[in-house]
DNA sequence: GTGCGTATAATGTCTATACATTATAAAATC
DNA sequence: GATTTTATAATGTATAGACATTATACGCAC
């Protein structure tokens, strides 16, 4: 296990920072100094620090140095699965029941004024409902979903396999449901929901927004900071 | 704006990506032939796939070569602020009210068996209860805070500010108010809160595990995916 | 055919060097 | 003294080459 030298430079000072050997805000050494220490070129101790200033434990600033990082806020790795593949993966079956398939104009949101396909459905595992879907599609920016089987596959998974986007943001929120929500997913009126509301972009072009109510207990989304992020 | 030779790089296979162009498990040309493409060293073609795959959009394997990843989960930036900077940001009074601060030795979860400092209390925003938090500290991991004056700071905050980590995974559900915790945030039994449990580490030791439940309104989590990823 | 070794093509790491960029510090000017 | 200019020390990017590593593919023996 002999240890790659630019790995071994990057736990080096990921140790000292995360000891306190070496404080937030002091600074280390210049990369001259780091290449004697540890006797290797300086592209090697660049990548090395590269690497930590991407995982935000340094901060570097041309002609003045590196420094060790401030505590920030943290940012973490949010896992957003397929519904479908997240039920397989639970050794559960997955259904998804399409209610609701019509075109429109859409009025409001990041969608508005494009003619949109409106969907509206519900998500069973193992036939018991665990999230109801409320979503709209771009037919400007999909115009093959019009054709789509969405009875057979979920819209959500369908656009997943079918429209790569570049962007998306995401609103987590508890909510109590409504009296017709709560009839669609089986639980009591006012029973607790996570909400996840998600928009998405292919690059400037609006795509879809949904809304998805998650019965608690259900469901739960998982995130993770780590070394590397991908760990 | 003269965009540096390998960022234009990752830039460019970002875009084949993402728009279709270059489909999942497909495999892309060898370095030897990006070099070629491009114009340049095969360090730098080296640097931006390695960026590429960082961001999980490529897969790297020796002898075979570079693939686009399949879409697996999709990865979102979740952010994840102190509730102090949270509240101060919005123009609000904030005050975290500490209910309970014992010592004890952890009997479940990733700190079983440590000393922690076991801590409960309410935050506020303008005097109105928006989240509980009941907290679990390592006394091996962060002995300075047994001295530590957290009527004055959160324990959130005043670990944020003292004690970096270097993992941490997040657990984020819907629930229902239990009487108890109904009572310390002034709402009905059964109100419907995000609740956030959080663990982190220290290397391989256990810095602290947290349980934060918010009410419905008061707090939405916000996830971003987008180009760069840092940027 | 089946299994095993071996060649090989691809990525992984590293070196030594060069020049670009830029924020700071020192010097020159007003 | 205040402002502008210049020098400089640090990081940022890139090159061209070398050798290490490893999974695959091929050929050979059985």
């Amino acid at each position: 296990m002999t240890l790659p030298l630019g790995e071994a430079i990057r736990r080096a000072f990921e140790q000292r920072i995360l000891s306190g050997a070496l404080k937030p805000g002091v600074r280390l050494p210049t990369e001259q100094e780091i290449m004697a220490e540890f006797g290797c070129s300086r592209m090697t101790v660049s990548k090395a620090l590269t690497a930590l200033a991407g995982a935000g434990l340094i901060e570097r600033r041309k002609r003045a140095g590196t420094f060790v990082a401030r505590p920030r806020v943290h940012s973490m790795v949010l896992e957003v699965p397929d519904l479908a593949a997240l039920v397989a993966a639970r050794g559960q079956t997955y259904r998804f029941r399409l209610d609701r398939r019509e075109r429109a104009v859409a009025s409001e949101g990041h969608l508005a004024g494009q003619p949109v396909l409106h969907l509206t459905g519900v998500h069973f595992a193992d036939g018991t409902a665990m999230a109801f879907e409320d979503r709209t599609v771009s037919l400007a920016a999909v115009p093959e979903i019009a054709a789509a089987d969405l009875a057979a596959e979920a819209p959500g998974t369908w656009l997943l396999h079918h429209v790569p986007w570049t962007e998306a943001d995401n609103r987590i929120t508890a909510v109590a449901t409504s009296s017709a929500e709560a009839r669609l997913l089986d639980v009591a009126e006012g029973a607790p929901c996570l909400c996840v509301e998600r928009r998405t972009w292919r690059g400037d072009a609006p795509v879809t927004s949904v809304r998805q109510l998650f019965v608690a207990g259900s469901y739960e989304l998982l995130a993770h900071f780590g070394p590397g992020g991908a760990a």
